[in-house]
DNA sequence: CCGTATCCGATGAGATACTG
DNA sequence: CAGTATCTCATCGGATACGG
């Protein structure tokens, strides 16, 4: 199933394979998308109540994010006509699978972050001095 | 122990952690950084083979992009100095890690690259519809 | 309540030219 | 060969105002 076309790669990743990962990366590496993402992954939410859960985020970019969520697969929207009117929005099976290597990625970012912080403030102080 | 229904987060993750992710993949979610540690893992390379490796990085952009590995500690850098001038990259242990993760995503990347395709044509015809 | 439209500053990234 | 400096353009993202 699996084609090994080039010898090169240690365990089996075409340099296709580095681009899928880059292409992937750039479109969720944005400053809000795994935040939302990871507060629908608690369950279903409407508009308001996302803007709640995260702090700090504009109008704009949450509705700007959840459309691209929507357009990827990766969350359904469903709009109530009601008055007020009623939006909720809920991960798709897409999307939750993507929460698997996403809370992996989370899971390593949380135990190395305080290397990757020294890490910096050695070469700054390096740079600086 | 753990309900699957509305409740709470899922395992133990806070609010931090999120921020966490979303912080490492706005650092790494750039358009060359994965491209370069994913060419690192095949093992420490020099400044052009990683131009050459990488097709289409400029060279104000592979030597930013290195320097923030340096800065964080995923890679080091070192110079030999010769005449032409020779210099060396390799990834850091810190930096091999995190290529677990990273190719964790990579891997779901290429599953479900096919069906985020999908759902873009399906919403894009959508809209102008 | 849930958006869209617009303006604007900050950052990202390519092209090009130059140095040790 | 490896890197810096500068210019330029595109995109990101916040603030604000308006519409259904």
């Amino acid at each position: 199933m699996l084609t090994l076309s080039h010898p090169r790669a240690p365990d089996g990743h075409g340099s296709e394979d580095c681009r899928a990962v880059s292409e992937i990366l750039s479109r969720i590496g944005d400053k809000w998308t795994v935040l939302v993402v990871q507060v629908l992954g608690r369950g279903p939410a409407r508009f308001s109540e996302l803007r709640r859960a995260i702090g700090g985020i504009s109008q704009k970019m949450l509705t700007t994010t959840l459309r691209q969520l929507e357009r990827d697969g990766l969350a359904t929207r469903t709009v109530y006509p009601t008055i007020p009117p009623r939006v909720d929005y809920e991960l798709t099976d897409l999307g939750r699978a993507l929460l698997v290597p996403v809370n992996a990625l989370g899971e390593w970012a949380r135990e190395n972050r305080p290397r990757i912080d020294a890490a910096r403030r050695r070469f700054d102080a390096q740079v600086e001095g």
